[in-house]
DNA sequence: TGTACATCAGTGAACGCGCGTTCACTGATGTAC
DNA sequence: TGTACATCAGTGAACGCGCGTTCACTGATGTAC
């Protein structure tokens, strides 16, 4: 039932977006609205279990997608783990939105949500990590840091995804990170429409391009 | 009276996002509901002038503060469009999540916020065009492209403002659009609370960074 | 200077609809002895 | 095999609220002669 349920909503979020209306829902399963309530305490609740399904949906993808390219192959690792983003996201547009779109307003995500909320980034760090053991990934160009940002950048390095590489791999690490969903967005709200007709090969040709810029080969 | 309506819409944003309540206008300003019928002819005409009004501001933002740059430093041009960028999405959050977050569900923006809304864009094209026709663009390294995907790239190349340019040098130009909004969406859509707390010198840095990839020197 | 008329901003009531949440309840199913 | 009880999924009515849009209207202001 509580799957019925999310199935359904998921319905929902595609044509009201993340208005979620729990009425409409229990409407299309054919129940009275209060009945939902003994499976979701509020609609917030059932919003965060949306989300908290798409995260892991989106990570499962995203990592079983990148775990089937061959450990020492980088640069497939990298446009692997970037098209089964993109694919995720094309598969599950209304899902995309509400992760990686506007805030819900009034809606604050709970701190349960972090962890999953950041598996596709950290799967991207650990690649750049692989590919700097095997000294396969070129140093980045030193550049001057701000005090605070250094320490900002320094404390991520330490992390187990990012450690031993440095501030200015992980300061390009985010970069790629920022444009990947960058990229997503662009498509799916619309900002490629006049331009771009071929959205499959251009994020091919951009992801790719931005690996040389992280340093790998 | 016009304007009255619009600045109060715009405070409504602020609170409850893109689901604008033209009762809940009407009511702020001490006005009956239908008055605003009078102004507007439906709650989609007040979101498109809303969405128009934004486009404009940042359009003229950019543009002013882009424009007192002198016209041959090119990085300096660079840094100060992604700066007004993002100094106007930061002051004014919620026009950025209408411009720049999730569409809104059931609406459609009319075709006459094309033009504003490429005004940044635009004035991105501008820089990388007058740097390489200074000579002072460093020419991408050769890619393979896809036949649809030239096409699309080639077709931007002949438009005025990437004239001259090339199509490596277009799409390059589109990385770093992309990535500008990337960064402020990530910066605003709270992306970046678990790890980053400079967010302005985060800002600078990664769009230095970009300059370096675009070919700026 | 005064009257007649047109313009126009805003009113108020209504239509028909939606929503989240609560609460006491029914009625079927399962369990224990 | 049969009775008594507990569990639990779902009901239905209600609370109090919101919304966009329509329509005939009032009443003030401006204009023409």
């Amino acid at each position: 039932m509580i799957e019925l349920i999310k199935a359904t909503a998921r319905e929902h979020l595609a044509v009201d977006g993340p208005n979620l209306s729990l009425r409409a829902v229990a409407r299309d399963i054919g129940v009275v609205s209060s009945a939902v309530y003994r499976y979701f305490t509020s609609r917030d609740d059932l919003l965060t279990a949306l989300i908290l399904d798409a995260y892991t949906d989106l990570g499962d993808a995203v990592e079983t997608a990148e775990q089937a390219v061959p450990r020492s192959d980088f640069a497939g690792r990298w446009q692997t783990l970037g098209r089964a983003t993109r694919n995720w996201a094309n598969a599950n547009p209304p899902e995309y939105a509400l992760l990686y779109g506007s805030p819900v307003p009034g809606y604050t995500a709970p701190p349960d949500t972090v962890g999953p909320a950041s598996r596709v980034v950290q799967r991207l760090a650990l690649i750049m990590r692989d590919a700097h053991a095997a000294g396969e990934l070129a140093a980045p160009p030193h550049q001057r840091l701000p005090r605070p940002l250094r320490a900002d950048l320094t404390a991520l390095v330490a992390l187990p995804e990012f450690g031993g590489t440095s501030v200015a791999i992980v300061a390009r690490g985010m970069t790629a990170w920022t444009l990947l969903f960058g990229l997503i967005s662009f498509e799916l709200f619309g900002r490629l429409t006049n331009g771009i007709h071929d959205y499959e090969a251009y994020f091919e040709h951009q992801w790719r391009g931005i690996a040389g810029f992280v340093g790998l080969p």
